[in-house]
DNA sequence: CGGCAAACCTGCGAGC
DNA sequence: TGCTCGCAGGTTTGCC
């Protein structure tokens, strides 16, 4: 489900109803995640207060007063909901659940179980093994043209592979990878060190761009995202590529009796969509 | 080291 | 209706 946008869209809905207030009761129904919640989770959360919750890529950072957090990863299908007033009865899927003064009630679901609830200390949290390994922001200081060009250039593999690896760009996914890509005009077949430097500098700027309009749209809900209010995310209508093979490109008006329009191959396992016409 | 397929797990839609 | 197949937003492992 999840990538940066999405991810960061959970942390803004949950903030409101989480920060500042204490949780009185933490309930885990299922422990096998994608790594086992650890068996002191419950008590080492209940009775604290949350001071802050932050964002790492992917991940969703949970600051608890007196130096502990709890590093939440939602896998492909994991997402979080607020209740009002009583909890609710479990639904499939409900893993967790954080019941927090004044009432409210937020619970993990996750159908896949790809998801992580790794507990850490807060000032370990960037070296802990989950997130030592990432690359930089992408919509952080620690990006630009220039951060990305050099990543590029020791890299052979496609540029669509590469913007997959979180060690060089953290946070994109599949969809952000297609939609940069052809934003960019590059091809997700180019190997990484031959994208021209102009190239990059489009590509760095297409990636601060599309996360961030997709963060201000919600993220994308395609069949699990949902804002923890419930509400959908609507980026899913602004997609120029993803999930629109057969599709005419938006951009040159392509379609089967030129270049075939959108096309979906598969690299490395994973569907990339993109127009060959315009993407070079 | 690099790159890819498979694995992890469940659900859904398409096709027969 | 009901089965099987392929596919899904992520990450890790293991093999060549």
């Amino acid at each position: 489900m999840p990538e940066l946008p999405e991810v960061e869209t959970v942390r803004r809905g949950l903030e409101p109803v989480l920060t500042g207030r204490r949780i009185e009761r933490v309930e885990v129904r299922r422990r096998d995640l994608r790594l086992p919640i650890p068996s002191g989770l419950e008590a080492s959360m209940t009775g604290r207060r949350i001071e802050s919750l932050g964002r790492r890529a992917k991940f969703l950072l949970v600051h608890l007063e007196g130096g502990d957090s709890l590093i939440v990863h939602l896998g492909m299908s994991g997402r979080f909901r607020i209740f009002d007033g009583a909890p609710p009865e479990p639904e499939t899927h409900d893993h967790v659940l954080f019941a927090v003064e004044g009432g409210a009630t937020v619970v993990f679901n996750d159908p896949r179980r790809f998801g992580m609830m790794i507990p850490a200390r807060t000032a370990e949290t960037d070296s802990h093994p989950c997130l030592a390994g990432l690359g930089p922001e992408p919509l952080g200081p620690a990006f630009d043209a220039t951060v990305l060009r050099a990543q590029l250039a020791r890299r052979k593999s496609p540029i669509k592979t590469t913007l997959l690896d979180q060690t060089v760009v953290a946070g994109l996914g599949n969809i952000y990878v297609c939609e940069a890509l052809f934003r960019a005009g590059i091809s997700p077949r180019r190997r990484a060190d031959t994208v021209g430097a102009a190239k990059v500098d489009r590509l760095a700027d297409a990636i601060r761009e599309v996360l961030t309009e997709a963060i201000a749209a919600g993220g994308s809900s395609l069949r699990d995202h949902r804002q923890p209010s419930g509400e959908l995310g609507y980026f899913q209508h602004r997609f120029a590529v993803y999930d629109r093979a057969g599709e005419r490109c938006p951009d040159c008006d392509c379609d089967l009796a030129s270049t075939g329009g959108i096309q979906r191959i598969v690299q490395a396992g994973r569907s990339t969509f993109y127009c060959a016409r315009r993407q070079r």
